[in-house]
DNA sequence: CGAGTGTATTAAGATGGTTAATACACTATA
DNA sequence: TATAGTGTATTAACCATCTTAATACACTCG
C-alpha cells in the first residue's frame, strides 16, 4: 500500500501522511473504506506503531480520515476536505507565483507547464 | 537587513538562506555588492557565527553568492543563477499543478491566481 | 604588523524523530 | 462472557541535527 523512501530525510510520519493523502486525493482509496490498523501498517513498514499513530492523527486533523475507537481509521468523503485542500493549494500557488515573478520568469513558461499538466481539461479558461 | 522569525520552526540557517536569496532575486542586493561579514551578521542577529557561515556556504553552493577568502562574500550576477532558478521553479510548479489536478481544482481557479500575481504582464499568453 | 575576513575543529547543550515496553478502553466475534 | 483486534496514552531511552561556544589558522588590506 505504501513504500517508504529511506533516502528521504524527512520524518517517516510525514512520508506516511503525504502518501496516504495522495492515495485518498487521487481516489486510490474509496470514501469510508478502512485503512490498515496502526499495528499492521507499522509491521508492514517495519516501523514503530507510535510513528503510524502520529501519521494517522495528522491525517485526521487535516480531515482526510476519521477514527472510530476500537474499530479503526476510515477515509473521509471528498467534500469534507476538498474546500480546505483548495485553499491550501491556493496559498502554495500564490507563494510560488510570487517567487517566479520576482525571478523574472515569463508568463509564457508558466502557461506551457499548465497546459502540459492540464492537458485533458483544455477548453478556454486561462485568459480573461 | 534581515529579521528572523522565532515562531518559524525551521533552522535559523535556512531562514537566512531564504531571506538572502529573496533579497538577491528581487534586486534588493546588487550584483557584486558585499554581504555583511560572517561575524557582523551573527552579531546583528544574535546568533553564532557558525550558523551564518553555514547559510553563506549554502548560498554559495546554490550560486547566489561567491566568496573571496580574506575579503568577504559577494552577490553573484543574475545570469549565473537564473537558469538554475527557473528550472527549480519549473519543478515546483509541475509538482504543485499535479496535486491541484489530482484534487480536482478547476483550471479557472489557477488562471485567476496567475492573473492576480502577474497583473502587470497581462497580454495574452495563457491559452494556445 | 594589526584588524578584519573566511574557514576549520572540537565539545557541549537542546530539540525532535524514533524505538521500546506497557497499559487502558473500546468493539466485534466466537 | 471471553478473546482478539482496535485506537490511545505514557514513559524512558537512543540518536541525529541544530545551535552555541571557544579556539585556531590563513588570507587580505591598510
Amino acid at each position: 500500500m505504501i513504500v517508504l523512501d529511506y533516502r528521504d530525510k524527512r520524518p517517516i510520519y510525514e512520508q506516511v501522511v503525504e502518501k496516504m493523502e495522495h492515495l485518498i486525493v487521487c481516489g486510490g482509496l474509496e470514501a469510508n473504506s478502512k485503512l490498515p490498523s496502526v499495528r499492521s501498517l507499522a509491521m508492514e513498514l517495519s516501523v514503530n506503531p507510535n510513528t503510524i499513530q502520529r501519521a494517522y492523527t495528522q491525517l485526521e486533523q487535516d480531515g482526510y480520515i476519521y477514527t472510530i475507537l476500537g474499530r479503526g481509521n476510515y477515509v473521509t468523503s471528498r467534500n469534507e476536505w476538498q474546500t480546505g485542500k483548495f485553499e491550501a493549494l491556493r496559498q502554495d500557488f500564490m507563494s510560488l507565483l510570487q517567487k517566479a515573478r520576482d525571478a523574472g520568469m515569463p508568463l509564457s513558461d508558466l502557461s506551457a507547464i499548465i497546459h502540459e499538466v492540464y492537458a485533458e481539461n483544455e477548453e478556454d479558461v486561462t485568459h480573461d
